[in-house]
DNA sequence: TCAGGTACCCACTAAAAGGTAAGCATCAAG
DNA sequence: CTTGATGCTTACCTTTTAGTGGGTACCTGA
């Protein structure tokens, strides 16, 4: 996050809410509908829930993701896309076009290793 | 970077690329044209010459970012988007666009206050 | 001779991001 | 009466990222 100042563009606010490890797969897991923490986290290969739950916090604060507690036992919460994050979502499909189109590539260029 | 693993999705391996706090704004300054490195310098406020020449490595290592050096004196070296670095560019444009239109939002939410 | 511009590189440090592992309150099933 | 599931919270530590301040080599103009 940018500490103290205005954005410079559009671009830069935008990667400022979706920065980070985790902000586009939280994105991706919710984009069929709601979904409760743990299936989130079930969902995403490798997150901890330390991280799941101050990124869905962030992306709260951001009106991107909507909380909804249901005051039952065992507890229950879900999240959802606000409209503003459905219209970020938006934003973002043709780079997630970009991007599988090229990862290959992408991959190659960074030497990653596939999972064992 | 995620260190060792395949991608989880296309945004995942895009938001990789262009992660970080200053590759979206080397992107923008390179797309109207090539610049030089002093002139890219100038057009982003606050940035240094390490971050600057780093992330402009990384770019040309992902090959979005053409490097083409003048055998000049003084020195002279022109960076310039790729076919791949426009292609990058057209995909974000509506992220940036997204950016642009909800700047004020996302910086209240984050109590942004303005430069000095 | 000396500052200034060019495009960097290097070492060190500070700050941010991320990972690990434990604990809590509640109830149900075994 | 222990285990598991739920959705968190907290403390601590490591890794990654970013910032600071110096140096280089070359030529130009004052």
């Amino acid at each position: 996050m940018r500490s103290a100042g205005m954005y410079l563009c559009g671009l830069d606010a935008a990667v400022d809410v979706i920065g980070g490890k985790w902000k586009v797969l939280i994105l991706w897991a919710l984009h069929a509908g709601p979904r409760r923490f743990g299936e989130v986290k079930r969902e995403i290969e490798g997150i901890s829930e330390k991280m799941l739950i101050q990124s869905l916090r962030e992306l709260e604060a951001d009106e991107i993701v909507h909380r909804e507690v249901f005051h039952e036992i065992p507890p229950k919460v879900e999240y959802s896309l606000t409209p503003l994050g459905k219209s970020l979502n938006t934003a973002l499909a043709p780079l997630g076009d970009w991007g599988h189109k090229h990862m290959k590539r992408i991959e190659k260029n960074r030497h990653v290793t596939p999972r064992p």
